[in-house]
RNA sequence: GCACCCGUAGCUCAGUUGGAUAGAGCGCUGCCCUCCGAAGGCAGAGGCCGCAGGUUCGAAUCCUGCCGGGUGCGCCA
């Protein structure tokens, strides 16, 4: 909680928890009891918004190293922070909670923070520019993106923004895995469809080659480009020259695919260029050899089903059990060349020495057999130095008209990234993902996702922004005074405000800053999205008492200053929703439409 | 058999890292437009937090053991 900078911390209760620690310090303590252990001191929003603004435990969780009652060393903390100049009233309840209720100075202070800061407000410094890899996506370079890596691409994707909103150095980064057997398959459809480009009859498209219609327009561009003597080219000759033609042409696929979402990487890493003579695979295992880290040994057979043909074979194996994986890995096949294991070792130990302290992966939960394996090399290598992460994403099941459909493999036509960003468009998808946590399975119903009303998150969020934008755009054109910009909302005067559903939106926005802390140190973006709901509903909500009440209402020709004051709330609250938004990677629309 | 993830309202899910009377949305029962966007708001009903122990001032949250669901499990990538 202490990662702010700065003379003014924009996290009240960051900032709280500094008072109370403080009041602790210099409270009057018998001689014989150790200096306090303030760690687990926490100040929080309450639970029931009616016991206060902030609450603190801190009277519970020392109470035992002082050697004092709860609600007594509550009662003398609480005594402290009554002489703070932003506090209102402090009262002790339950078991020991301090409950403080601040002055409306702080929310005016709080507000005119949001208003001077605008989308930068709630950002803040706690990765202090520590070097952070997000590897993501990283779909095999085979064919076009599907459903099933749409939830890790805009995972990943947020969770990078997040990072970097948290101040943390962040390259996001995909790996093109083009260096194995698949790719053969990949070249050899594509080379049937090259055939047929010049118009051989090649049937149906056999077993163990990629039927996908997408690979039809990849043998027309070979039919056109080099003409018929690829037929007789030397095959192998011909098979590196096909490869790597169909793996950029895969790529390009994938690329706009990821456009279409919204979704970037900075680095595009391809996975051949580790192998072959002198490379980072060899070097790799040379540098571990030293280490002691390979040795050469059989390992016994899995628990599960064993495989017919499974025999005991010694093998060039990586001590991943000795730092928490359940069991050594192969490195080496039997036909001498590497597994794709050894490319993952000789990838960590790439990125280790790209300097990077934390590296996190982003995979589907068909992986998880991954994850203490990556977690293993890294510890390995980096000797403990660098910290392996990998969140996984949990399956997505979709759903139309209520009823889940799968789709099906066997005929090649899955349902592209494409189909259901076409169909919804990319904000939805990107919310309605986010707004889970990302290992629980969700569901995604299409009708439900499209929905343009209050029983769809996306759509209420975005129209919180909008309605903002809404009132600023209603108010300069009523208003002769205001021409609706940053700069004069930032000299409004806040002590107009004096209404409790006002105070209750800054408060809401008061909690941002503590939000993406919280949001970001457990890599956990689907905060945000639940965040930005309830802040909506907040302005939803407040908008909506303007209703009964017309002296509420945002815009008031009679009275300028309170107006302006209004318009500034109207205003942090649109810049709250879009940082928000932004980090989410979904527009902060204007209007709706 | 082993490992990882998940079991919270009829349904889909949050739950401030151990805090107060467990919260939203949908669905259900009602209410609110002469008025800044009703594309919205308000209220009500609805819970053995999978089960059983343990840790402590305090457990949906941490530990152990069960039960149920998902995923994965030598050289595929």
């Amino acid at each position: 909680m202490s990662c702010q900078t700065g003379l003014l911390k924009m996290n009240i209760f960051a900032d709280f928890a500094e008072r109370v620690n403080s009041v602790v310090r210099d409270l009057d303590l018998a001689a014989d009891v150790p200096e306090p252990d303030l760690r687990r001191v926490t100040v929080e929003p309450p639970r029931d918004a009616a016991h206060g603004d902030l609450a603190t435990n801190a009277a519970m969780v020392l109470a035992k190293q002082l050697k004092m009652k709860p609600r007594d060393l509550a009662e003398k903390i609480a005594e402290g922070l009554r002489a703070d100049s932003e506090v209102d009233a402090v009262d002790v309840a339950g078991p020991g909670f301090i409950n403080i209720r601040v002055n409306k100075v702080l929310w005016e202070r709080v507000l005119a923070e949001v208003v001077a800061r605008g989308q930068t407000f709630g950002s803040n410094t706690c990765g202090a520019g520590l070097k952070v890899n997000v590897e993501y996506v990283s779909a095999n370079p085979t064919g076009p993106m599907h459903v099933g890596h749409t939830r890790g691409a805009v995972m990943g994707d947020a969770l990078a923004s997040l990072l970097e909103f948290a101040g943390y150095d962040v390259t996001r980064e995909y790996i093109i895995n083009d260096a194995g057997s698949q790719i053969d398959t990949l070249a050899n459809s594509a080379f049937l469809r090259y055939r047929e480009a010049l118009g051989e009859d090649i049937g149906k498209i056999p077993e163990g080659y990629y039927p996908g219609e997408y690979l039809i327009p990849v043998g027309k561009a070979l039919a056109e480009e080099y003409g018929e003597p690829l037929k007789d080219m030397d095959p192998g000759e011909r098979l590196a020259l096909l490869k790597g033609y169909t793996v950029d042409k895969m790529m390009d696929l994938i690329r706009d695919d990821l456009s279409a979402l919204n979704v970037k990487h900075d680095v595009f890493f391809s996975e051949k260029t580790m192998h072959g003579q002198g490379n980072a695979i060899d070097l790799t295992l040379d540098d571990l050899r030293k280490r002691d880290l390979v040795y050469n040994g059989t390992l016994p057979p899995p628990k599960g089903e064993v495989p017919d043909d499974w025999e005991d074979r010694e093998q060039t194996l990586f001590r991943s059990s000795g730092y928490g994986d359940d069991s050594d890995r192969a490195l080496v096949k039997s036909d001498g060349s590497y597994t794709y294991f050894a490319a993952d070792v000789a990838y960590m130990r790439d990125k280790i020495e790209r300097g990077f302290k934390e590296i996190i992966f982003v995979l589907g939960a068909d992986h998880s057999g991954y994850v203490k394996r990556l977690e293993a090399i890294g510890n390995a290598i980096s000797g403990g130095d660098v910290d392996v992460i990998v969140r996984l994403c949990q399956l997505v099941k979709l759903f139309k008209g209520g009823t889940e459909f799968k789709m099906s493999k066997r005929s090649g036509n899955f349902i592209t990234l494409r189909d259901v960003v076409d169909e919804v468009g990319v904000d939805a998808v990107r919310f309605i993902m986010l707004y889970r946590k990302n290992d629980a399975q969700l569901d995604f119903d299409f009708d439900k996702v499209k929905e343009q009303s209050k029983d769809n998150p996306v759509f209420y969020v975005q129209y919180g922004h909008a309605r903002c934008h809404s009132v600023l755009r209603q108010a300069a054109e009523e208003l002769d005074w205001f021409s609706n910009t940053a700069e004069e909302l930032q000299s409004a005067d806040f002590a107009q405000l004096d209404d409790e559903g006002e105070f209750a939106l800054i408060a809401k926005m008061a909690q941002w800053p503590r939000i993406v802390e919280g949001a970001s140190e457990n890599h956990e973006p689907h905060r945000i999205a639940f965040y930005l709901y309830e802040l909506a509903n907040a302005l939803h909500s407040h908008w909506s008492r303007g209703k009964e009440k017309p002296q509420l209402r945002f815009i008031n020709d009679k009275t300028p200053e309170l107006t302006k004051a209004r318009l500034a709330l109207v205003y942090a609250v649109s810049q709250v929703i879009a940082s928000g938004l932004n980090v989410l990677g979904v527009t902060a629309p204007y209007e709706m439409r």
